[in-house]
DNA sequence: TTCTTTATGCAACTTCGTTGCATTCTATCA
DNA sequence: TGATAGAATGCAACGAAGTTGCATAAAGAA
C-alpha cells in the first residue's frame, strides 16, 4: 500500500466519500491500516493505536472496524488462528480485494496477502440453501 | 461415510489400532462422527452426544476431539464463523482429507465438504519464516 | 442555536476454547 | 488375583475474541 500515502490525499475526505464520518479514532485507525498493506488483527490495531495517542475503547474499535467493513473500506480475513484481520482495499494491488490466499505466520502472528496467487471460483452446491431457514 | 458402518468393523478395535483407548464417550463420539461424513462442530457433537446417553463433560469432549485429531482419526476445519468443525477421514472419498473447500450454510450452520473441487497448492512466500521466532 | 443523528465509553455478557488438579478408570504385569 | 502406572474424566476457573445495551458526547443539518 505504499502508493497510498496520507500526503497524497486527505484522509478525512476519503472517509467522507465512503459515507463514514471522520473522527480522531477513525483517522488514526485508517492511517494504521494504510501504513502497510497487510491485514491486521483487532489486537494489533489496538496496540498501534494505543501507542499513537492513547488506548482507544475496545468496543469502539470493533465498531470502527465494522463501519469500515460495511463501507467497503476494508475487508475481513479469517486467519487459521480463528481471529479476524482487517485489510485496506488496495486499488493498486491486482486481486485485492479478491479471492486470494493469505499466509499467517504461526510464530509471530503476522499475516500477508498472497494476492498474486488467485484461487479458483468454488461452485456452491445444489440444494435447498435459501434465505429462509429451510436448509 | 456411508460405507463405514459400525456393523462392518469394531469401533473399539478401530480406536485401538489408532492408539486411542476406547471409552464409552469416545465410542459415542466416533459413532456420531461416522454417521454422516460432514464436519460437525463441538456444539453439534455435544448435543447429539447428550441425546445419546447423557450430556458429556464439555472439556472432556474437547479433549476427546483433540485426541482424535492427534491420532489422525479426524481433521479440523475452521469455518467462516470462526469455529472448528471435526470431520472423519473417509478413505472412500477421494480428496478427504485433502485440500478442498467447504461450504458453511450461514442460516443453519451446517457444513459440507466439497471434496470434488480441489484447491491449488499455495506457494509459501520466501523470507525468514522459520521455526525460530525471527520472522 | 436547536434538534437529530451518529460516535463513544463503560459495564456486562456470550461463545469458544484452554489449563490445572483431583479423582476414577483401565490395561498390564507380577 | 491384586497392585500399580498411565490415561481419561469431571469440575472449577480462566482467557481471548467479540457482542449488546445504554447513557453520554460530539457533529451535522435546519
Amino acid at each position: 500500500m505504499k502508493r497510498l500515502r496520507s500526503q497524497e490525499f486527505d484522509l478525512a475526505s476519503f472517509l467522507g466519500e465512503k459515507g463514514v464520518r471522520a473522527t480522531p479514532l477513525r483517522l488514526r485507525v485508517l492511517e494504521i491500516l494504510m501504513e502497510k498493506g497487510d491485514p491486521l488483527s483487532h489486537t494489533e490495531i489496538f496496540e498501534r493505536s494505543a501507542q499513537a495517542g492513547g488506548a482507544p475503547d475496545r468496543v469502539t474499535l470493533y465498531r470502527t472496524l465494522a463501519a469500515f467493513a460495511d463501507s467497503r473500506i476494508v475487508h475481513q480475513i479469517l486467519g487459521t488462528d480463528g481471529t479476524l484481520r482487517f485489510c485496506m482495499h488496495d486499488p493498486f494491488r491486482p486481486g485485492c480485494p479478491g479471492n486470494h490466499p493469505h499466509f499467517l505466520c504461526r510464530i509471530c502472528g503476522r499475516m500477508i496477502c498472497l494476492s498474486d496467487q488467485a484461487l479458483p471460483r468454488v461452485e456452491i452446491p445444489e440444494g435447498r440453501w435459501s434465505r429462509a431457514n429451510n436448509c
